[in-house]
Parts: structure tokens; sequence; C-alpha cells
DNA sequence: CAAATAGTGTCTCTAAGACAATATCAC
DNA sequence: GTGATATTGTCTTAGAGACACTATTTG
């Protein structure tokens, strides 16, 4: 095929107008609060890792970590690497949520967003060692839809509230379409990002397949429901769990002692 | 906030590289072909939309419909306006199916596209007549993984037989990535597309939600279930099928008369 | 022993699969 | 009537929710 070669050389891509592509990341955490009273286990929250912008557009507001795509990467690659730049953690899991095109969404032009949600495990955030100080933070997650439909996505670090509210568009499939009524403070259309994120994170969550990324690799089934129940916000009876997730798991013959009750037996992901 | 202005006029998008970035449009539909023998209902095929490349690079090869985003348009109107341009055919639902970034996966350059799956309903295909001479056809789909794990995608019109060959790899999160063994004479990386394509239209068939986007407004249970096992690839007992969607679809007081056998209802789809 | 979590067993309810039986048309 | 599909009902089974009960640790 000569004339492919004569055409391809003959071809500019810089004829055409072309967007900018950025990656964005919704890195997800589930952070174990440690005990308020005695005798009592631990508290879970769902986290989300945001970072404060210092320059302009939207400076001095929260966003999601990501950046633009460079050439000869995926834009997998590029979601890895600009939350690794921007916030020190590295993600180990990393799922696609969408593109995000609507003209307008940013102000510095035609820019076309790939996001994704990733999941880290609160052990590779200790090592990272958070800076109370630094741009990048933890942001405790509340999202709920109300009686008239409206969803509320509410997130909190220390005195810093972010509170958006949004409106779902039904489209042709079932799938809805976030519309932002207040982004609450939050950079870009990072709300309608944030909260197309974790319908996609309890959807797969659902599936007893997603929710092992937010553990180690040996975890007591108490702490594998503590995930599940974080991220769907909803409580299940133990035993029931423990039944659900039995074709999952497998036991090692390790158990975690020195709690103030029965020790627990660690167990593993089962490789199917 | 004038520094905000300030920064904007000053920011020009044009002093980075940028990928050029295309829509891929898996528009399907199911066909009825006609009685082969007497008193035998119909029989249902998947079919695919793909357009016959005029021009380089892969020119003569088979490649689904898409084409170059423009400033101020969305991906999906992209996706709606180039499907239109190239098959004449305009799809009623759109799904996104995920970004395709593999760098080289385009001999032209740096171009990125955003995958989408579409339906289009066998009524207004009928209504745009399709000629046979024409640069787009609607191939017939078998997509099966074999023993080993390989999965073999095969499109057929007339004459005309693609078989590509595809392995599943293994991302973090349960959906796999499709690594392309063999093209089978499709264009770019369209095997691969296709073949994640069909896997988002089987995931979303399983919700009783999508399947009416392939038929006109009424129809029989009938028709909806061969839609269902059609896209699916299975078979259900007509009675536990009619039961499994009967909170999804209400009556009408019409009824289909003149076939051999005794008239059908013609539901429509309720409206939760 | 008390308090707490770990872990097991069982009843019930519901949704889905199998299958049988009846209904109504064209010819 | 015959052959076909339409439509309804019933039996059975698998899985999830509710709940009660036992086990094992620390203080």
């Amino acid at each position: 095929m000569d004339s492919e070669k004569a055409f391809l050389s003959e071809y500019n891509i810089n004829d055409y107008e072309r967007p900018s592509l950025t990656t964005d990341v919704a890195a997800f955490m589930i952070s174990t609060e440690e005990k308020q009273n005695e005798r009592k286990g631990p508290d879970n929250k769902l986290r989300l890792l945001l970072i404060k912008r210092g320059g302009h557009p939207f400076k001095d507001m929260w966003a999601l970590p990501g950046g633009f795509l460079k050439k000869d990467e995926t834009i997998e690659e590029c979601a890895l690497r600009e939350t690794f730049e921007e916030t020190n953690v590295m993600p180990t899991a990393l799922m696609p949520v969408g593109a995000f095109s609507k003209p307008g969404r940013d102000p510095r032009g035609w820019i076309i967003s790939n996001a994704f949600v990733s999941i880290i495990t609160e052990e590779s955030v200790k090592q990272v060692g958070m800076d109370d100080a630094s741009d990048a933070q933890w942001f405790s997650v509340s999202f709920d839809r109300d009686d008239d439909g409206v969803y509320h996505l509410s997130l909190e670090y220390e005195d810093v509230l972010l509170k958006a509210v949004l409106a779902e568009e039904k489209t042709s499939f079932g799938r809805g379409e976030f519309r932002i009524i207040d982004n609450g403070g939050l950079a870009f259309d990072h709300a309608a990002i944030i909260s197309r994120a974790l319908t996609v994170l309890r959807n797969e969550a659902k599936n007893y397949d997603t929710i092992f990324d937010f553990l180690p690799e040996k975890f007591t089934l108490t702490a594998l429901q503590r995930v599940q129940e974080t991220i769907m916000n909803v409580s299940v009876l133990p035993g029931n769990f423990r039944r659900m997730v039995s074709s999952y798991v497998e036991e090692t013959d390790e158990y975690v002692k020195g709690e103030r009750h029965r020790p627990a037996k660690l167990f593993r992901r089962k490789k199917q």
C-alpha cells in the first residue's frame, strides 16, 4: 500500500483545530477513625482526595487532582502520573467514569476531561504521611438524594466545608447526567464529576469485586463489611454479609489478636 | 477576582501540544429476517453499522462511523452528527463505552477516541432505506469466548466476512481490556472498541431498561423478548420473561392481527 | 463476669427457572 | 381440526434479609 504511505507523509495533523485533553481522578479511601469511646470499634468514613488550586483559574478553590495528557501516554497513565505528582499518592486501581466535554466547562478554552475513579488503601496513605498544611487533603464525603430528587454533595475537611447541589438529568439510557446548581466551592465542573464518580463506585461495589481494592492483602471480614457499608451507605447484618462474600474470599490461618473481644480470622481475596 | 481575568487574558492554549479527539459509534440494530419456512416466526439478528473507508488510512477496510470533534459541541453531539453524516442513520440513544488512547492506535498521529454504543430501531432504518451499493452496511454480529478465553468477533454482510480475534487483559477493576490479536479487516483498533461496546451493551441489557430503545413505541412482548435474547445470546421461557418485564411495561388496547395464530396485545414502556 | 466483636445456623420471603395448561387466531 | 404463537398459573429452587444463638477474647 504505497498510496497509504504517501497519504500519511502528506498528512499534517496540525491543519485541524484540536482541543486539549485532561484527566481528573476521584481518588477514594476509607479512613478508620480511631475509637472515640472506650470499648467501641472504629468508625469508617469515605474520603475523597482534593487539592487546593494554587494558580488560576479557580485559584484557592478545591479540585480533583489531574492534568493535561502528554504525548505517548494513555489517559490511564496520565491519570496515575498527575495524581502522584500533585498529591504524592499512587492509586492502585483506576476505573473510567466518562468524558466531560460541555463547551465552556473550562474558562481557559476548549478542554475535554476524561475522569476516573480510583481507590487508595489506607495503608498506602499512611506511608505517604500527609501534611496538614499540604495542598492535598482527604475530605469526608456525603452524597444523598433528597425527596425532590435533588442531590446534595458535602465534602468536609477540618473547618473547610464544601456543599454542592446538583440535579440529575435523565438521558436516553438509564445513566443520568448531573447538572450543577451550586458548585459549593469546587473548581470547574468537578462537583458533577464527583457525583458521577460516586454513582459509578456504588454501582461497582455491588459486585463484591471492587471493594477489595480498599484493603490490604489480608483483612478481617468485618473490615471488608465496613468498606462495603461505607461505600454503599447501607448497613448489612454480619451473618448475611459473611454468607454473601464467602465465595469471594478464602481463609488464612492468621488472626488479629489483642482487641477486647474474640480474635478475628484474616481472609484474603480468592483468585477465582 | 481581577487577577483571574488577567490570567485568562494572558493564557494561550496554543502554547501546549494537543491531541486530536474523535468519537466512534457502535450502532446496533435488531433485524427481523423474514420467515424462511411457512408458518414459522421471524428470525432475529443483532447487526452493527459499519462503513467502508473511502480514504486513507485503512482505505477500503471497514470501520465504525465517527469523526473529529468540533469546537462548541459535546462528544455526544459529535457522535450523533458524524453517524448521521456518514450513514444517514440518526441514533436515538447513546451510551458511553470508554476512551481509547493507546499511542500508535491511529497512524495519522496523536488521536484519542471516545466511543459510544448506540441503538437504532428497525423502523428508522427502513425509513432511510439503505442502498446495497452504499458504503454503509449492517453487519450481522457474533461474539463469543472460546474455551481458552480467546474472543472471536465475526461480522458478516453478504459476501464480506470479518473475523477478528482478541484477548482480554484483566485490569485492576473487573472491567477487562481487549487486545487485538487479529483485526480481521477492521480499521484502527475498532475490533477492540466493538468488543468493549458489546460487553457494555450486554451488561446494560440485564436491567430491562436499554432494550426498549430497539423497538418502536408499541410492541408485542414476544418482540421485546427476541430483542433481549438476541443481545444477550440466551433464551428464556416466554412465561418467565413476561413476568420479569411486567413491571416495566403497560398494556395498550391494540392487537396485532393477521398472523396465523392468536393475536398479540401491544404494550408500551411504562413511564415509572 | 461483663462487654464487645467473631462466627454459625435457621426461618422466611421473594425472584427466577421449569413446565403445564389454556386461549385464539389463519388456514 | 391443525399448527402456530399468546397468555396464565403453579411448582420448585436459590439467594437475600431477619434474627437467634454460640464462641472467645480483654479487663
